[in-house]
DNA sequence: TCTGGGGTCCTAGGACCC
DNA sequence: TCTGGGGTCCTAGGACCC
């Protein structure tokens, strides 16, 4: 059997622990630069705020309300996630963690599977206060399944799937949307050939699925019907691409700020391998217009480059970067967004060195970064940067909601008052 | 006026090779 | 005028997820 456990409203939910005023209260949670909602608490859900929208569109709905606005901190919500993970971790012999706010759990061989998730779901409340809900089923997709009716019912929220009527009763009930790989192109096929519910997909024909959504399709259809196609894969996997991207707080139509943000992904994109101990083959690099812009025609500049020896270090993938920049930017346009992309990863130390690579500055360059990235985890982020960064930096982040970093951060710490 | 960021996997088609 | 068959590798783009 396997288990999935899902945090309830998971960034909603951190920002509550911290503000037990804001019990049922309705809570919404913005993207970067404040731009979409990106989670609502169930009040928000209820007042019909959608997933993905922009805010824009619902401040009505959210001044009419009083529905507290967040931006979003990230260094709250990894902090939160990594205790979450750390006690279910403990609880099961073999866990996936498959996102934030998600993990799978090997089941197999336990004798009531739904006292164990109950046990977990109470401790993780009481040391957490995140609320939890656990779906237990024989694959993945159906305990994606589970899970959705575990949080449907009320107070409970453990729900198992134990016999095939149950089931079939349960993919009649849902609809074809809330599955588990299926987005808004499949829906909108499968809905024209009156594909309506998880029940009314599971009774198509395979080679049918096959052909109109990949063997991507195929494998959630036989786990729906009970024939696991996905194991727990317990072991973090090297990232095969890092990427850095933000949305401008300003509009920037000049090359100056541009190349700052791209010298500032690219150096973090480098800092971000370090961290996992890789090197990349590649470097891309992104610039885009506003999409939804009426006045001007959108532009989406990308291009990549292979480099002669896999690297982890800043100047280098600075400098890749920089002539990528040179290629892709026109004059002219009003652009949104930049981004950096370092891919095809292989280990550190099992880099080919090309010929003509000294080997002696690559190890002076290395202990430079060490050090650099030393200072830069234990005073703060950025203390130490390349210049080309900038120092004004007026494309950075726009943030108006930010709540404190609770966990992470001493002067933020939680008062309390006696 | 205002629309996120970071990933994965799969496929079709082009380039190239013998 | 007539122009094969079979393979690999790479990449852009599509679709999905949280």
């Amino acid at each position: 059997m396997i288990a999935l456990a899902d945090c309830n409203n998971f960034y909603a939910s951190c920002e509550r622990v911290f503000n037990p005023g804001l019990k049922h209260k309705p809570i919404v949670v913005l993207s970067n630069n404040d731009g979409c909602i990106i989670a609502r608490s169930n009040e928000a859900k209820d007042l019909g705020i959608k997933m993905g929208e922009p805010v824009f569109k619902v401040r009505n709905i959210i001044n009419n309300n009083n529905v507290y606005v967040f931006s979003t901190n990230f260094a709250l919500y990894g902090d939160m996630s990594s205790r979450v993970m750390s006690l279910l971790s403990d609880m099961s012999p073999e866990i996936e963690i498959y996102s934030i706010d998600e993990a799978f759990m090997n089941f197999t061989g336990v004798k009531n599977t739904v006292q164990l998730a109950s046990k977990m779901k109470s401790i993780i409340t009481k040391s957490t206060g995140i609320p939890i809900s656990i779906g237990i089923a024989e694959t993945k997709t159906l305990a994606k399944v589970a899970n959705y009716f575990a949080k449907k019912q009320t107070g409970n929220g453990v729900y198992e799937f134990t016999d095939q009527v149950q089931i079939e009763n349960a993919l009649k009930e849902l609809p074809v949307s809330k599955l588990w790989g299926v987005g808004s192109r499949h829906l909108r096929m499968l809905n024209s050939y009156g594909v309506n519910t998880a029940y009314d997909f599971v009774q198509l024909n395979e080679e049918w699925v096959l052909e109109k959504m990949t063997i991507m399709g195929l494998r959630m259809q036989r786990e729906l019907k009970g024939n696991s196609c996905f194991g727990i894969d317990s072991y973090p996997s090297r990232k095969k691409n890092i990427r850095t991207s933000r949305s401008f707080a300003v509009k920037v139509n000049s090359l100056q700020p541009i190349h700052e943000s791209i010298v500032a992904h690219a150096a973090k994109c480098a800092e971000k391998l370090r961290m996992e101990n890789s090197c990349a083959q590649y470097v891309s690099v992104i610039l885009k217009t506003n999409p939804f812009s009426k006045s001007q025609d959108y532009y989406y500049g990308y291009k990549s480059i292979n480099l002669d020896t896999p690297t982890n270090d800043s100047i280098e993938i600075v400098n890749a970067a920089k002539i990528l920049l040179g290629s892709i930017y026109k004059e002219g346009l009003i652009y949104t967004k930049s981004g950096v992309i370092v891919g095809d990863t292989v280990p550190a130390d099992q880099v080919q060195l090309s010929l003509f690579y000294s080997e002696q500055d690559r190890e002076k360059r290395k202990n430079l970064y060490r050090s650099v990235d030393f200072i830069n985890q234990s005073m703060g982020r950025d203390k130490i940067q390349l210049l080309g960064q900038g120092i004004a930096r007026k494309w950075k982040l726009k943030q108006e909601n930010l709540s404190p970093c609770y966990t992470t951060r001493w002067a933020d710490l939680l008062r309390v008052h006696c």
